[in-house]
DNA sequence: ACGGCGATTATGTATATACATATTGGAACG
DNA sequence: CGTTCCAATATGTATATACATAATCGCCGT
């Protein structure tokens, strides 16, 4: 009767039971053989087939239910969601192993950098109340001898106070950060732009050249730590994002 | 999906134990009081600290380590990771949501519909090897008077048979297939480029103009669903993604 | 018929226990 | 001095059990 019972010899992988339950169940959803509505096994069900104590069954269904798949309802029973999961896991590159992984030598180069007391803008831009010592720096990443992206970045020195140590003559500001403080949330804006004059100067290419530009603002615990944004000429830069609705 | 939650409700009332042991300690992972390599404490002593089961400890360390905030070493205990997780949450968004948000009426309108065999950019675009029918809609969502975004689709039909029986006058591929194909993965891709003559026309604005142009694949169970590219205004709009650090 | 109330049921959380497994530190041995 | 091997240890998984909680079913009395 039990659909399990063997273990499988043949990948020799040896994964737990749980896990084993609950990808049975994500798959048959997946596949559409349980459609949106369908009333999965009760757990004492599962827990016949599967040969296993209910904690062993409940852990998987948990799972599924917190990444979304199915919904749990008491006395009624666990049943398949509506497909209405619309988030994603995107990827964000570090540019440089991007540009290493078009072959080419990959190099920063600093423009500016500039402390200052925080503008009305630079406020908006970070989500500050109060203002405070930021510092503003602009770079340019280069994949060879051909600019890739321009940078431009300020850092919250009330959140981050080493930053104001460091030169960033020629170490990217994005991977000094991530290695040194913790980032609790992030939010990207991207968005179609045409090249200014000074873009178009510093990135080598015609004004108004279609860019790509990518704005990320970075809280950690709560406190703003940094605004940046990229911007890349359209033919150099695709973002890739692959991901699936949820949990595995 | 973070699989560290943050339904705070606050009121406060009634969280679990092992979600209270789970957010204490990740509140000061984002926090930085434990900083990346740091050893937190054994599951034995979060058990006296706690005064709960071993098994209520494991609960809440097994999700962190799930969501990629904690390493888990037999023998060594567990530790802070690096925040080296550069993944995130993308919310994808649908059009009508979007428009009507600007508080403009929304309509779909077609331009072209045509079933026929795929040809070999067909598949490429699909990530499809056999050969087989497929669907190609294009079409115009508007926001009140003025072209929105330009869509350009493929429909495998051979995964989603019923669309051949749906004419997608004025109604959107896109919400019809998400309320009827369960998706199991989808990889986008994010640029900028300039409108040729075909789009400036369609959108309504000058050629070579900017535009954000965003791709979509989406498989289900393995197998190819749809093809999908927006092309939008570059003023028109701007994508937004909100995220906390999780999976690695 | 109808409305209320208790019994039933499925899930939610937690406990104590057991054994498996990976890894480390150190003791034993050549 | 170095290598092998064992015991200690922390995590990984699973069991059986218990009680709490929410929702539903159906009985019962008016």
């Amino acid at each position: 009767m039990s659909l399990v019972e063997t273990d499988d010899i043949e990948g020799g992988e040896s994964i737990s039971l749980h896990q084993r339950i609950l990808s049975d169940i994500r798959d048959r959803i997946l596949s559409g053989a349980w459609a949106p509505g369908h009333r999965i096994p009760f757990e004492h069900e599962l827990t016949a087939q599967y040969n296993c104590s209910r904690m062993t069954v409940n852990k998987a269904l948990s799972q599924l239910a917190k990444a979304g798949l199915i919904e749990r309802r008491r006395r009624s029973g666990s049943f398949v969601r509506q497909p209405q999961s619309q988030a994603a896991v995107l990827e964000l590159h570090d540019i440089r192993i991007e540009v290493e992984a078009l072959g080419l030598p990959y190099r920063y180069e600093r423009l500016e950098r500039l402390k200052r007391r925080s503008s009305a803008e630079d406020r908006t831009l970070l989500g500050l109340n109060a203002s405070g010592p930021v510092l503003a720096l602009e770079g340019l990443h280069f994949a060879g001898e051909r600019p890739f992206a321009l940078e431009q970045r300020l850092i919250n020195l009330s959140a981050v106070a080493e930053a104001d140590e460091e030169e960033f003559l020629d170490i990217a500001p994005g991977p000094w950060l991530i290695g040194r403080v913790p980032w609790s949330e992030a939010e990207h804006r991207i968005r179609a732009m045409a090249a200014d004059e000074t873009i178009a100067d510093a990135l080598d290419i015609d004004a108004s050249a279609p860019c790509l530009v990518v704005e990320r603002r970075t809280w950690s615990a709560e406190h703003p730590v940094t605004h940046v944004r990229f911007i890349y000429p359209a033919e150099s830069h695709t973002l890739v994002a692959r991901f699936t609705p949820s949990q595995g």
